[in-house]
DNA sequence: CGCACAATTGACAGGTGTCAAACATAGTGG
DNA sequence: CCACTATGTTTGACACCTGTCAATTGTGCG
């Protein structure tokens, strides 16, 4: 997040970690829910009532937020942190659904058709989450309709990337599958840098696995391909993009 | 196929082959729109002024309602017949996103995040869709709350469907996908007779394929050996599935 | 310093896509 | 009513991609 210095955190975050464990500031949530798309447009005495009635929960790397089938009573946004949404098979692999950053929205309610959490929420950084309670999420959609309407434009967004996705995993080859999900994590989390698009989001090829229908093993022989013609760098547990419009030109070849 | 000049066509033929050519008579056009899940809750006034302000169509099976990339201009509620939305790949490959019916939505619009079809929808029978501009849909969003409540909830449903498929395009084989994919289809198509559910919908083996991920003969293939066993039946165009347990069984393993 | 975990690489087999050809069916026109 | 034709279906052979199993190396952290 590029604001710097981050509204007067009154509380003692040295930085890194340390942030992880406490809950976030009543100022980080107003800045954020400000923020958030989901609540754009509204009024500040609104946000202030969105903010009283929300309920700050701070998470640590790894921690599951709620797990697949729990009964859906809570909508949270991403104050600060990183959360990834994934379902686990009958074998046991690992699928991640997507990956959301500060602002976004996740969970479930009635309002939204479902009764259960439909994924597991997992927080990849320490950082914090707000929820709000299905009945309060509810309340808000019918009494701010603006609300309703951003999260219909945000949810119709997500569907088409889940259809580009279906499209993707549908005709692409593993090495265009992995150049495709990095330049999507890029254009999301990305840092632009002056070797290139820096990727750093505790994220291990098994994650990048997961997110591209594929294994480990080939994720790693296709990254040690990419990374031989000199179109990425990568360590353990980061990516530099150096030649993404290479990385496009593979994405869209079969 | 039966006369093709049809406008208006009093109430007359309800069903059966002749309601192809023509558009919808205004009275299946106010019952479709009462039983459209978009529109649920609404008053008969508010329904009425919906069907007002649309614009019927008829289609031909084939026929595309609208391409990819067109500016997003219309959104279409099915009032009878089948509409298929799919992509095509660089490669000429197609990809079936979904398969839609009676009293469903599809479409685009500047109020759910698109300047431009994200997506081909072809007609697969003949029938009649209700065509929405975008105006008018964002107009009844504002004035009709309820609208965008449903539409939200059915647009969240619908990306849960889509995540469900990627989860199953990321791990199954494709015996699996073959089974996911008529199961799913004959939840929302079947029609339930004697032998087991049975799929008429003019779905021929490259439309299964395009919709699971693989190549028509995988597909034949595989139902040959469902054949076999006796899980289905199958000919040109249609499929009666005859052990949907043990489709069941298959589709959760690996 | 050593442990746990991620990354890396190799060998191998099976699944699937590709190419090709024969076959069946439904709708067409004579 | 029947042949004809376009389209969908079926089957085979084959190569190659990719998942699986296994072992080694490298890195970060306690």
């Amino acid at each position: 997040m590029p604001e710097g210095d981050g509204v007067t955190q009154p509380v003692g975050a040295s930085d890194g970690t340390s942030e992880g464990a406490a809950a976030c500031s009543v100022d980080v949530r107003l800045t954020m829910l400000a923020r958030t798309p989901l609540f754009r447009g509204l009024e500040d005495h609104e946000i202030e009532g969105v903010n009283a009635r929300c309920r700050a929960r701070a998470v640590q790397p790894g921690e599951l937020v709620f797990r697949w089938g729990e009964p859906a009573e809570s909508l949270f946004v991403i104050a600060t942190g990183q959360v990834k949404l994934m379902e686990h098979a009958s074998d046991g692999r690992l699928v991640v659904l997507d990956l959301f950053g500060p602002g976004e929205f996740f969970g479930s309610a009635p309002a939204l058709g479902d009764d259960a959490y439909t994924y597991d929420a997992q927080a990849v950084t320490a950082g914090c989450v707000l929820a709000l309670s299905a009945e309060t999420f509810e309340r808000i959609l019918h009494d701010v309709p603006l609300v309703a309407l951003n999260a219909l434009a945000l949810t119709s967004q997500r569907l088409r990337d889940a259809q580009q996705t279906v499209h993707a995993l549908s005709t692409l080859a593993v090495e265009a599958q992995v150049a495709a999900t990095l330049l999507r994590l890029a254009a999301k989390f990305g840092e632009v840098g002056p070797a290139g698009t820096r990727l750093e989001a505790a994220l291990t090829q098994v994650d990048l696995a997961a997110m591209s229908g594929t294994t480990p093993e080939s994720v790693n022989r296709v990254l040690s391909a990419f990374r031989r013609r000199g179109l990425v760098d990568s360590g353990r547990g980061w990516f530099v993009l150096k030649d993404r419009a290479a990385l496009e030109a593979l994405k869209d070849s079969h």
